[in-house]
This record gives C-alpha cells, structure tokens and sequence, in this order.
DNA sequence: AGGCAGGTTCTTA
DNA sequence: TAAGAACCTGCC
C-alpha cells in the first residue's frame, strides 16, 4: 500500500536510534520484523511510503507499531533553543526518531542480551535466537529467510547449550530464567501493563538479569512510557559532560524518554 | 595484547 | 549500603 506520512518520520534513524534490533536497511527500503510480522517499508518521496502490507494490517497494527497517534513534531516543539542549546541541537539531529510500541516479551529479552555488547553484537544474537526457536515468516527482498520472534514457550523449550550457541555469553542463563517464568505464567507482563510506573519498575526489577537501565529500556521500549529515561554509558556521558547541574526532567515531562532518545542518538554521532 | 562494548550479580568491608 | 570484581564474546 502507498502511505503518506505528515509527522516526523525517519526510517534511517529510527533504525539506528538502538530501540529496536530487527529494523534494519535491506536493498531500497527497510526490513522490520516484529513479534510475528513482518514489514518491507520504503521512502518513495517526500511523505510518501510503499509499504508491503495491506491497509487492512496497516490500521489494525503498523500504524500503532509506529506509534502514529502522537505527533513527534509537536513534542520537538517544546524544546527551546534558547533555553537548551545542546537539546535543540539534539532534536534537530534525531528528528524523525519515533518510539515505537514494540512487544514488551521480545524487548524485555533485547535489553536482557543488549547487557556490555554493541549494538551489531545485539542483533547478531538475536538473530541467532530466531533462527533457532522462531518460525519462518517471510523472506526478505534480498531472499533471506526471516524468523518470527519465539514466544515464551518456544524459547522456553530451547536446551541451555543451544542459547549459549546464540553467543548469549553470561546472559545465556538470564534469558532462559526469563523465559521460563514467562511460559509458566509466573512473571505475566501483560498484567505489568495495569502497575503504575513505580511499580512496573519494582516488578521489572525483580527479574533476574534485569538492573536498572535494561528495566527501564523495557519500561520505555515495552510498555511505551514516554517518561522513562534510560541512563546508559552514553546518557551518563551526556549528563555529566553537558548537564553539570542536572537535566531538567520535570521540564520534560511526561516526555523525557523522547529527549533520552535525541540525546542518546545525538551524543553517539559527535563523541563528546 | 589488553581494553572495552547501551550492565548485572555476587562478594566483600 | 556501597564499592569492586567477575562475567561471555567479539572487535579493534
């Protein structure tokens, strides 16, 4: 279907923002895949888009997936140069970066793995975890098989030496912990939706091999809470270096976790 | 070759 | 309660 795209949109950065592993450039366009589907989406012109699907899973999925209620636009407009010089400068770079409503089961395992690697590592072992527990779903253009995300249960069935195999490394037990309290139903993240956000990052936490920045990288990326900001290497970076008196988070709010992402996105390209 | 990459857990004082 | 070490793996 063709789609014509008003707001903010960037499919180059939204890849490269580090919010989702599975986004990624392919021949003319951009292969992403989400739990079980996936999308082939290309940049026609100006605001128009060739997407692989119908409307019909355009309305009833992607458009949320992309987040298409809220305007982008409007948010960046709160930001003043005057008042924040390095934000506006931020904002002006990442803009056409969305958050995107991701499924929080596969972002919950993405941030669990994500722990000391870069980001290719990431999507290599991710990669490798579909392969090995997902089902096939589509191929790309360029012919490559692409796997679904596994559900609990299919990644809960995969013997501790093969997830080692997807060069989990130490995560390796973290990720099968996770699984098997998901497919039991002892952890259900679906119920974490109705957990207000002091709560959500309580139960968040009590989840083995989950700290403070990967909960709130679910808390964000999962449950799509605009106001959790994750603090990384390269926020920290930013904070000590550029906000010596602090960052003004009730500024922000509840929108903080979109300026952690023109921050975080802005701060990897110039190597403060 | 040793250090580091989008951290967390475990141990020690 | 708060530092510091240990941890897999891959890449420079």
């Amino acid at each position: 279907m063709r789609l014509r795209i008003e707001d903010d949109f960037d499919l180059k950065k939204i890849a490269d923002s580090g919010q989702c592993f599975r986004f990624n450039e392919c021949m003319d366009g951009f292969s992403v895949v989400a739990s079980d589907r996936y999308l082939f989406i290309k940049h026609i012109q100006d605001d128009e888009y060739e997407l692989s699907c119908s409307e019909e899973e355009y309305e009833g999925f992607w458009k949320k997936y992309f987040d298409m209620e809220l305007s982008y636009k409007k948010i960046r407009a709160l930001i003043s140069r005057d008042e924040d010089v390095y934000l506006y400068n931020a904002s002006e770079y990442g803009k056409g970066i969305r958050i995107l409503r991701q499924d929080p089961w596969e972002m919950l395992i993405s941030f669990i793995i994500s722990q000391r690697k870069n980001i290719p590592a990431i999507k290599a072992s991710i990669e490798k975890i579909c392969a090995l527990a997902g089902k096939e779903i589509a191929k790309d253009p360029e012919g490559k098989t692409v796997y679904s995300f596994p559900t609990p249960t299919e990644l809960a069935s995969v013997p501790l030496p093969e997830l080692t195999a997807c060069s989990l490394g130490y995560r390796d037990k973290y990720v099968q912990r996770a699984a098997a309290d998901v497919s039991s139903g002892m952890v259900n993240l679906n119920s974490y939706n109705e957990l207000d956000d002091e709560n959500l990052l309580k139960a968040l936490l009590e989840l083995y091999g989950v700290g403070i920045k990967v909960a709130n990288c679910e808390i964000l990326f999962g449950y799509h809470r605009l106001d959790a900001f994750p603090r990384d290497v390269w926020i920290n970076r930013v904070l000590e270096n550029r906000y010596p008196d602090g960052f003004k988070f009730e500024r922000y709010a509840p929108y903080n976790g979109i300026m952690q992402q023109y921050l975080f996105f802005y701060s990897r390209s110039e190597n403060i």
